[in-house]
RNA sequence: GGCGCGAUGGCGGAGUGGUGACGCAACGGAUUGCAAAUCCGUGUACACGAGUUCGAUUCUCGUUCGCGCCUCCA
């Protein structure tokens, strides 16, 4: 069997991956909170552990691994949208699960096991603060529940900042209810004309945090072997699902934590202000899924990533080879070992496609196709990649019409006509290539 | 201030104590009615300064520059 290496935050430095049961492997990532629509920053994290994923499932076995990727259905931001518009939270949060749940599909994102959500999980919220009371690590104060972070010896460890440092560097006002300035909200008041549920402590809502100990306990178990997400997760919100987890459980929470790096684009964070924000429901419209796909893997997932569509438009053109070499072949039968390799070190994506690169030749297409779709590129045939262009284009029967008539002109050797269709096409974004066995098409886009 | 990351050719981006990954772009050639695609070929890099070493882009220290997090955030 493959040995996987992994770069695990908490001990900052890559390791043997080996999981609790390799009959039933656990992983975690963090997943939107659906108040508008993801961008292609969102994505990354979707994308490159959908590759862990994939790379698991191949290992493991399909069926021995779960993969469960959380929808944060209840958050003050979906709060005030409802409001403006006049809607429940629901139907702002189903209008945006479902936009993205259709838009990581077009990005290649196989459906995770379990999309567990917040909302579904208020009664195993309202157990766990219980729980958390009664061991003297939470109290109640003014309507919310607070997690007492004096109270755990190890708060802080993953992201190795200490309860003083926090402190020091504490860039907001401290409540007045806190015991301690750290501590932070496991569950907080509703007014009576705020969305909230009935608790214990009156009617409020959950701190973001406490969702995904809850469902992670429910859906996965007390330990699990693998949790993922940006790496500005690490503080505070996976520090405080350590906290609130292993300290109603007595249990290491997590064995792998990954994190992938910051998506920037011109080097900058992206910003409406900046005017250098793209959705991935926007750049869909304008690219081929796999080539946002590709483009977001060229990166190893640990190193920050320029985006920009020049370098999506880059990758576009590497897929259009691989679509090329791999028309009318039937993928081989097996993952390339060199593939493989690749990813089982910590997911090294880039040398993984230059892998597939390698095999980019006729005598082994049916490897690289093999080993593309692995990675959930060349999913679809070579004429559909070509031919399905922007929606405003041309029609295809018109294009087929102009290259039967070029097709007569060639014949009649009026090279004239031929090369006013031609660059008739080309306006139309239609380039032709006329091979041994006739003429074929492809959109420029 | 604290914690952490990075600097590779025109661009993107791996990797390695000793032969210049790979892709994109560029240029030359083959091929083509013209193109496109393909094939062959060409070039340019390891931020700076010390140290360790027979030898450093790779290890160590320092410098400079850039970036992230420090309770909104993938």
């Amino acid at each position: 069997m493959t040995n996987i290496q992994l770069y695990n935050t908490k001990a900052r430095t890559k390791q043997l991956f080996e999981p609790i049961d390799p009959e039933n492997v656990r992983m975690y990532v963090c997943g939107p909170t659906v108040y508008d629509f993801a961008h292609i920053g969102n994505a990354r994290p979707v994308v490159v552990f959908d590759v862990l994923f994939r790379l698991l499932k191949l290992i493991y076995g399909s069926e021995n691994v779960t993969y469960a990727r959380n929808i944060t259905d209840i958050d003050d931001r979906i709060m005030a949208k409802a409001v403006d518009e006049g809607v429940s939270i629901r139907s702002i949060s189903n209008r945006y699960a479902k936009v993205y749940a259709e838009d990581m599909a077009i990005l290649g994102a196989l459906d995770p096991s379990l999309a567990p959500r917040a909302t579904e999980h208020l009664p195993e919220m309202i157990k766990m603060m219980k729980t958390l009371i009664d061991k003297g690590n939470a109290y109640e104060a003014e309507g919310h529940v607070m997690f007492h972070v004096r109270s755990m010896e190890n708060y802080g460890a993953l992201s190795r900042h200490s309860r003083d440092e926090l402190i020091a560097g504490a860039r907001v006002d401290v409540a007045p209810f806190k015991k301690d300035p750290a501590d932070f909200v496991l569950w907080k008041p509703s007014s009576e004309d705020q969305v909230g549920w009935g608790s214990p402590w009156g009617k409020g809502r959950p701190g973001w945090h406490l969702e995904c100990s809850c469902m992670i306990e429910k859906h996965l178990g007390k330990t699990i072997d693998i949790h993922a997400g940006g790496q500005d997760l690490i503080f505070p919100h996976h520090e405080n699902e350590i906290a609130q987890s292993e300290c109603a459980h007595g249990e290491t929470f997590v064995n792998y934590w990954m994190h992938n790096g910051y998506l920037t684009v011109n080097g900058e964070k992206m910003s409406k202000s900046l005017g250098n924000f793209h959705t991935v429901h926007d750049l869909v419209t304008k690219f081929p899924g796999e080539a946002l796909r590709l483009s977001l893997l060229t990166a190893h997932y640990r190193q920050p990533i320029d985006f920009s569509l020049e370098s999506v438009a880059e990758q576009k053109r590497r897929l259009d080879r691989w679509y090329r070499i791999t028309a009318d072949v039937k993928a081989a039968s097996s993952v390339p070992l060199q593939l493989i390799e690749a990813l089982s070190d910590d997911l090294n994506t880039p040398k993984a496609i230059s892998a597939l690169d390698a095999l980019a030749t006729q005598e082994t297409a049916a490897e690289l196709k093999a080993g593309a779709q692995f990675v959930g590129l060349l999913m679809q045939d070579s004429d559909s990649w070509f031919q399905e262009g922007a929606a405003d284009s041309v029609a295809a029967d018109e294009i087929e019409a102009l290259i039967n008539n070029r097709i007569e002109a060639r014949a009649s050797k009026d090279f004239a006509e031929s090369d006013r269709i031609r660059d008739r096409l080309e306006e139309l974004g239609v380039i032709l290539e006329d091979g041994p066995s006739g003429t074929t098409w492809r959109r420029a886009n």
